[in-house]
DNA sequence: CTGTTAGCGCATTCAT
DNA sequence: ATGAATGCGCTAACAG
């Protein structure tokens, strides 16, 4: 049985007065008789009315919603950056539509589409591994719907993101495992699409040139995440006939998979071979050998400060001014156990 | 700029026709003549005209959303039931409201109020250990809100849930403990809230009534799931006279803790003390000291079972009939490592 | 085959 | 101080 929930016109009927008259004393509008105000809210909660707020969205064009398009919800990275996202939106009454991509572009878009129809007022976004070009972000434009990405950040101008900046903590990881007596360090290395900005790579680089150690071409492999793609990746680093004393890997999850497999291989962890690593997420804590250094993203931070950018956007937009390409960077942070 | 989207209006304006005749061209109904309707789409086309689907939605009293609160993400049971309900939802081109209750009663009952104020079609919910009450859900039935609880499900008759019965799975996992020698087993259980069915506490007892073992109640702790609850628990456990060599714990999160503390209490684990426990997830597989054993309580299918449920509920509201409640039981299964 | 009318629930402009 | 009229975008009952 479909309930009737009270509506306006309900209570101007019973009343009889008529339905902006209703409107206004349930908003307190100035020009309203003290008691037919009276009555109309005696009334409404007599039959407790409350506003649709569909219908109230349907007339703002406002959905009070904004929709989240990450890869997955299983990495401690993306689900500490949700808890910044949703803070920040429940602040500002709004309420947050998600979607995993699952690393899949096809999911991506349809994932975008879906939130395009429900007129969310504003995307976040964190792109897949598969994400090779973001035409179907740049049509939310179309709506005047704004994106602002995260972490994730495809490499194109004309977007919004926030990203932290891994080219320093690069260097510092790399620097402390050379101080560490490392000569030879291998770098595993992720998809080529998450690594458009090579701030990672850049950082090995540097800190091996700021200390003169050359850089083997043969000690920098890749993996696309999976788990067969890591081992076959550290199997390309153990099978050279130097091999490397150290990996800076991709991040936490990668670099667990990596340690599995090396110790598969009978390697002695932190002693034939060590781990650095991105992410710091908080599940290494329980691990036997986790990484002996990890750089700290901030995910929770990301995630405020991506919402906060984007609800910036979506008033300037109701506003109706244009906004300035905005890329914010965090910094990072090389933890050491 | 506020960008104006073409609408059916518009192209009736520009062909000179009725908005009537540009929907039903555009939804091919049967009477609409073959010139018309391929002018329509020919203009609709070039124009990019899409529907307003909160238009549409508004005029159909429906959202095409679902509302999902659960306690957090960060545990990866509820992220792996997320993948399973937004798998089903996305199949019936529904998409996924979400909130973080933070096992926060205050929390949770307003992520349910502003769900109900974006008129989601239905409700999935995961209780919050603070969750003394259900009136906040049960409100929902005031606006035909199906609601269905799955995983942490109220002590409460006239509900819908799906959840895994853990009955069978506890008197299995203290029977295990039992041939394998033990003879005084701790059981660490949760907060009351989320005990109320006592299925794990009932196997505890059932397994060695089976097997004529006295239960001894001071083996039998609670946490409220912090890290430092679950250390005094664990604490009370080891301060017996005669401690425990086993102990069955309420989840792994739990366990891990757990076995951390009784670690730097200079336990041998698996000698001195073994671990048992519930939830089976993945991440225990890289830790140096995973429990024994533990109960699969297979969240994707939990997932996908409570949203199909919830389905139903809303394609039986729709043709207005009424549903009994439905309590749907999983089986968990014993994973021993 | 197509147009007219009405209405979903609310807010707002224009009258009175 | 209040009511009538209008519109948001779309669909559907009713009329030709």
């Amino acid at each position: 049985m479909e309930k009737k929930l009270p509506t306006i016109k309900e209570i101007a009927r019973r009343l009889n007065i008529s339905a902006s008259t209703v409107s206004r004393a349930l908003h307190d509008h100035p020009s309203i008789g003290l008691r037919t105000k009276m009555a109309v809210k005696k009334l409404a909660a007599e039959l407790n009315y409350e506003p649709n707020q569909t219908a109230i969205f349907f007339k703002q064009r406002k959905t009070f919603t904004i929709g989240l398009v990450l890869p997955n919800l299983r990495e401690e990275f993306f689900s500490a950056a949700i808890n910044g996202i949703e803070d920040v939106a429940l602040d500002h009454n709004y309420i947050v539509l998600i979607g995993q991509s699952h690393d899949d572009l096809a999911r991506e878009q349809k994932l975008v589409e879906t939130m395009k129809n429900h007129r969310v007022d504003g995307i976040l976004a964190s792109i897949s591994s598969s994400t090779t070009h973001i035409e179907h972000f740049e049509q939310m434009k179309n709506y005047d719907i704004p994106v602002v990405f995260f972490d994730r950040v495809p490499d194109a101008k004309d977007i919004h993101s926030v990203s932290c900046n891994l080219y320093d903590s690069s260097v510092e990881a790399v620097e402390w495992l050379i101080r560490n007596g490392h000569k030879r360090i291998g770098y595993l290395q992720g998809p080529p699409t998450l690594n458009m900005k090579h701030e990672r790579l850049d950082g090995y680089m540097e800190a091996h040139k700021k200390h003169k150690l050359p850089v083997d071409e043969s000690l920098i492999v890749s993996t696309n995440l999976s788990v067969e793609g890591t081992r076959s990746a550290v199997d390309a680093l153990l099978q050279l006939k130097k091999r490397p004393t150290a990996i800076l890997s991709f991040n936490d999850y990668v670099t667990l998979d990596a340690i599995q497999y090396a110790r598969q291989k009978k390697l002695a962890i932190n002693k034939d071979i060590c781990f650095v690593s991105y992410a710091n997420v908080p599940v290494t804590q329980y691990v036997e050998f986790p990484p002996l250094a990890s750089v700290e993203q901030f995910p929770y931070d990301q995630g405020v400060s991506a919402t906060e950018l984007l609800f910036r956007l979506i008033d300037k937009k109701v506003a109706g001014q244009e906004s300035p390409y905005e890329n914010i960077v965090l910094k990072s942070e090389l933890i050491i156990r």
